[in-house]
DNA sequence: AATACTTGTTCTCCTTTTGTTCTTGATCTA
DNA sequence: TAGATCAAGAACAAAAGGAGAACAAGTATT
């Protein structure tokens, strides 16, 4: 076990995905799980990565015996630098939402590791947004929007609205006994009032992302 | 190793760069990257210089291998911080910046996990931002931009820019033989003038995030 | 017990990235 | 002038990484 060993980048990021997620998985995760996690297609790839680690000492030689990648106690040595706990939740990326129209679901779900900031401790799930109906409190087209999961909200509270069970939208919402409104942040756009039970709540908004790349 | 090896006015620049900004580069930086961080267009260029650096002992001898570059103890020699070799998969948060005032560090810096989705594969940290200067864009007060450590940026780019070696701040920049112009993103406020050499680029903007907790 | 599926493992083929070397030309210096 | 330093870019081999096929041992299902 040569001590002196690098490990590669994707190597490291291998690593730092199980260090920081070993919470997250009930058991210890197969490779095909971890890619899925981390939005790898191929598990053969992956092994090659996990071998390198296996090299390095930082998980555990499964060797056919028992399934999924364990993290053996050295890769408490390579925390140094953070004493916080890193936790990089994947969170899983759902599809697009725009105005008017059902969520549009990504065919194979892919997963980002977003940070405890801009999430929180329930399940949190990702869209992206399409069209400028919250442009006013700067959520702009193509961003990415974490969406706490829920059914019910409080007034004033952004939420991912599903209308007639077949339009999703982004909207602030404000619920009366005999009316249920969502309130665009966009004034060139109008509220729209509904029947209560024409809304259903899928989510409150919690974090946005955005690229400039 | 000699250690007589008197390094050029360039090699030592070059060392003083990993020395200092170590800190910055998540993983051990690729010669690629440290071009872009340091505005040098050639690889081949950079190569001789840290080539320079090996044979000083100041950086570990790659081999070949594609593992980056790497500063050896030896710097330590060189200069006394207070060092510890910080490399992990997380990317700095390196405090906050306002219009009109200079970065104020974390004192014990923090770091976030990321999606790579909001970053570049170059060495990237995260400011927090005060103030309105860049609203249109949809960058509020309280928000982080992931800033990619750069120091030359194009014409009509998002610009960590230090003025006078004091103000840091988060403007477009545009970038003519006599002068350097800063332009917020918010028309109740001026573009800037300034001499090229009182401004310093520290980055790139390439990501936003938000919380709405 | 027989069958189908999962999982770790190995392999080949492919693309991109990276370290390295060389050549050319510019700039600075003794 | 000659020598050193440096930038830029072309070219190349090796490394890193990804996709997917194939296989054997283990597990689940019938």
């Amino acid at each position: 076990m040569n001590t002196n060993h690098h490990l590669t980048r994707k190597q490291q990021e291998v690593l730092d995905f199980l260090i920081s997620n070993q919470q997250q998985f009930i058991q210890a995760p197969t490779l095909n799980e971890l890619c899925l996690a981390m939005g790898l297609k191929s598990r053969g790839s992956l092994h090659k990565h996990i071998q390198g680690l296996i090299n390095a000492g930082f998980v555990e030689a499964p060797n056919r015996k028992q399934r999924g990648v364990r993290l053996t106690e050295k890769h408490l040595q390579n925390k140094t630098t953070d004493n916080e706990l890193i936790y990089k939740a994947a969170t899983p990326f759902i599809g697009s939402i725009a105005a008017g129209e059902p969520i549009e679901a990504i065919d194979n779900t892919r997963y980002m590791n977003i940070p405890n900031e801009i999430k929180t401790d329930n399940p949190c799930y990702i869209l992206q947004i399409k069209g400028d109906s919250m442009i006013e409190i700067g959520i702009f087209d193509g961003d990415w929007v974490i969406i706490e999961q829920r059914s019910h909200a409080r007034n004033g509270e952004i939420v991912v609205a599903l209308i007639d069970k077949t339009d999703a939208t982004l909207k602030y919402i404000e619920q009366y006994p005999h009316e249920t409104i969502l309130i665009p942040a966009n004034n060139t756009m109008q509220a729209m009032h509904f029947q209560p039970q024409q809304v259903e709540i899928q989510g409150v908004l919690v974090g946005q992302m955005r690229s400039y790349k």
